[in-house]
Order: C-alpha cells, then structure tokens, then sequence
DNA sequence: GCCAACGTTGGC
DNA sequence: GCCAACGTTGGC
C-alpha cells in the first residue's frame, strides 16, 4: 500500500502572555510544550504528525484570534517541563522511563496581517462551525477540517501554506 | 473580575 | 465506582 497520510489540521491554544506568534517570528520553530489535559495529550502524543498544519489561536488576550499558522516539524515527543522540579508544568508522578506529557515541534509558516477574531470567524460561513467558538471549548489542542483552515484563509485574505 | 463549563481529586 | 468538592479555563 502506498501509506499516504492525510495531512492534517489543527487549532492550537496559547496564552501570549506565555508564548505569542511573535515570540515564534522571533524563534521560528519551538517545541508545543505545558499542555496538561489528557485528550490533548492523546493528540499530541498519538494524532499530530509531521506536516500537519496549525492554527496559531491566542487565548486570554485581546483580542482572542487565530493570529498565524505553522506547521508540525516533529511528531509528539516527551514534553520535557514535566521532568524539572523548577518548572511550573512539573508533574511529580511522571518519569522519563513513563512521561506522561507531550508536545510536537511546530516551525512558523506565517503570522497574519490582521487577527482573526472570533466575530469574524463567527460570521463567516466557512468558520462559523468551528470547535473554537463553541461554548465551553476548552481543548487546547482541537482538530479543525480542511474546509476551516482553508476559510480561515479567505479571511485572512492570503493562500494557505 | 465574574462565572459557566469542564476536568480532576479523593473520601467513602 | 460514585460523586461532591475543588481547581482551571477562558470568553466576556
């Protein structure tokens, strides 16, 4: 068989307080590390693959928008905060022989001349459907379909990368 | 800062 | 394994 795999998409979640599109401009590519909720851990650890592409969102910010996109250079590896005591996202009961937490290697592909927000998404045909705006949508790693990402797209007014 | 909606913890 | 209490998320 020829094993193809479909690529994938994704809405991915940061405060930009702790880490903002601008903070990947300036690193270009940066591991997704500090989630701590299991059903985005199984994505991370177990879905997410290389090449999928992501919807950079930032949450808790104003405004809250999907502000850039990367793609995934690195599938699911051990998220490494979870081993250091110092770290605000240490987890006493994991281990490097059993890690409990994991994260992908994401390279920017581009941030948006505008934001996002979530009115535009909102009413926006394409958009309006989407996991992000549903209430209580608290995943932080949410999958989004190809119709959406490329939505995402026309309202920001630029070709998908 | 509020608070609804979730997720996790822990006593039983 | 139930479920109440507690903690967190995240839009508003």
């Amino acid at each position: 068989m020829s094993g193809k795999v479909e690529r994938q998409f994704w809405l991915f979640k940061s405060e930009p307080d702790e880490y903002s599109i601008d903070d990947l401009i300036r690193d270009q590519t940066t591991f997704w590390f500090g989630v701590r909720n299991y059903q985005a851990r199984n994505f991370l650890r177990d879905t997410v693959k290389a090449g999928d592409r992501v919807l950079f969102y930032h949450s808790s910010a104003e405004p809250t928008a999907v502000v850039g996109t990367c793609r995934v250079t690195e599938a699911g590896a051990p998220d490494a905060t979870q081993f250091d005591p110092k770290n605000p996202y240490f987890d006493a009961k994991s281990t490097p022989e059993n890690p409990r937490w994991f994260g992908v290697r994401v390279r920017l592909i581009r941030k948006f001349a505008a934001p996002i927000t979530r009115d535009q998404l909102r009413n926006h045909n394409g958009t309006a459907g989407m996991m992000v705006l549903r209430k209580g949508a608290r995943l932080s790693i949410q999958p989004v379909t190809e119709a959406e990402w490329l939505a995402v797209h026309v309202l920001a007014d630029v070709k998908p990368g």
